[in-house]
Order: structure tokens, then C-alpha cells, then sequence
DNA sequence: TCGTTGAATCAGTCACATTTGAAGTGTAAG
DNA sequence: CTTACACTTCAAATGTGACTGATTCAACGA
């Protein structure tokens, strides 16, 4: 594994912490981290409208770090894979200074 | 240890992940992530305006993020102590799906 | 088919972060 | 003390993203 792509990395590192640096979108991830839900039971732990929460969702859907399917009248979104660490590595320093204990898979 | 703080860490996180999440903040956070720097030597690597940069810096500095100390004319900005893992701890889900092994101070 | 429900999309408005240009600190050298 | 340098702060202009309201779409039941 090769430790880094120096400039190209900023870049889409940037992106995907722009999609988690707001408050809805950290918290839908937050939840989803726990378990996947629909989007009807997403709305019952965030107050907003159901066209904003459904905006959101689009722009974690763009970043890459959720994933839905279709279940009925019901949408099911649930974390991309590796999402959690693909976030991790794309902060700042995180190819250099920080050695993350294995996870699970590698 | 309390595992969990659930709703006061969400407005704590995004700032911090917000104040990460942009093209020269990510840059700066890296740099600094390899070695302390003055504004002088950040400016070589980072080709935008001196007071741009100083508008970011001070944007670091009110997170948290870095410290700074005079040395002459220059001024010296590093990470500050613990950086790096308050944003890896501001990653949604950082607490119930990661653990991340223990780094040197903890 | 029609109406309803869960969810996404579209067009427009608004607030705020970023950016720019100019002026202001503090330090050191002549 | 006057100049130059490194950096910061201020005020004003710009731009991008978050939000609203209305419309559209897809699945199900009467």
C-alpha cells in the first residue's frame, strides 16, 4: 500500500468532510452508524422538512457515504461501505502521523 | 469513561470537522501535521494572498486547532495538543464504531 | 382509476463564509 | 526615528450552500 497521493488527496479529502461539517448531515450519519433506517424514521429524530432532510441525504448520497435501497413505499439509507473509514483518512494527517489499529476487514 | 455525550458533541463536532473542511485549512492542518511552521514557510507552499492566509490561520486558531508563538519577526504555528485526535473525534460514529488504538498520551 | 403516502426534484430566496484591497501592529535593522 | 518586513485586522464585495414552497415521481390500497 503505497502512504499517500499527495496532491490529488486534498481534494477529495475536502469533499467528504465538507458532506459530514453540518449538523444534519453529521447527525443522519451519526444514526446511521448505529443501524440503517428509512427515511420516515430519520425524520422522527430530526425536526426539519421532509424536503430538506431529503436534500441532505442527496448531498451524502453525492459524497459517496450512504447508500439506499428500496424497500416498498419505504427508501432504506444505510452507510457506504468503508465510509466510516474512508472519513478517517481523509483528515489531515491521517497518512502520516496517525496509525489507526486495524479495524475488522483490511 | 462516559461513552457518550449525544447531543451536545454534534454542535462541538461540526465546528470542528467545518473548520477542517476547506481546500487551505485541510492543506495548512497537513503541513502542520508534519512539521511547526511560520506563516513565511506555509505561504511558500501555499500560493494565495498573505492576508488570506491569515484569515484561515485565525480561523484554526479560534477552533483550537493550532497554536502559535513568537519567534523574531516570524510567527510559529503547530497543531495543537490532542488535534488530531479531537477531529478523528468528531467523526460521526467515532464513538460506538471505532476504536482507534491508543496513541501515545492518553 | 383515483387518492394517498413516502420521498425526490425544481426554482427561487437568503444568510453566511470566503475573498479582496487597504490600513494597522509589532519587531528588527539602518 | 525612520524604514522595512512579517503578519494581522478592518470594511466592503462576492459566491456558495442551506433553506422554503411548489411540483413531481413511485408504490400501494380502495
Amino acid at each position: 500500500m503505497l502512504t499517500s497521493a499527495p496532491r490529488e488527496d486534498a481534494d477529495a479529502s475536502v469533499s467528504l468532510l465538507t458532506a459530514v461539517a453540518d449538523p444534519i448531515r453529521w447527525t443522519v450519519l451519526q444514526q446511521l452508524s448505529a443501524s440503517e433506517s428509512c427515511v420516515c424514521n430519520l425524520q422522527e429524530h430530526i425536526p426539519i422538512a421532509a424536503n430538506l432532510l431529503s436534500y441532505h441525504l442527496k448531498v451524502l448520497r453525492d459524497a459517496g457515504l450512504v447508500t439506499t435501497s428500496r424497500r416498498g413505499r419505504w427508501i432504506d439509507y444505510s452507510l457506504a461501505d468503508g465510509a466510516l473509514d474512508r472519513l478517517a483518512a481523509a483528515l489531515p494527517g491521517a497518512r502520516t502521523a496517525r496509525r489507526v489499529g486495524r479495524t475488522a476487514a483490511e
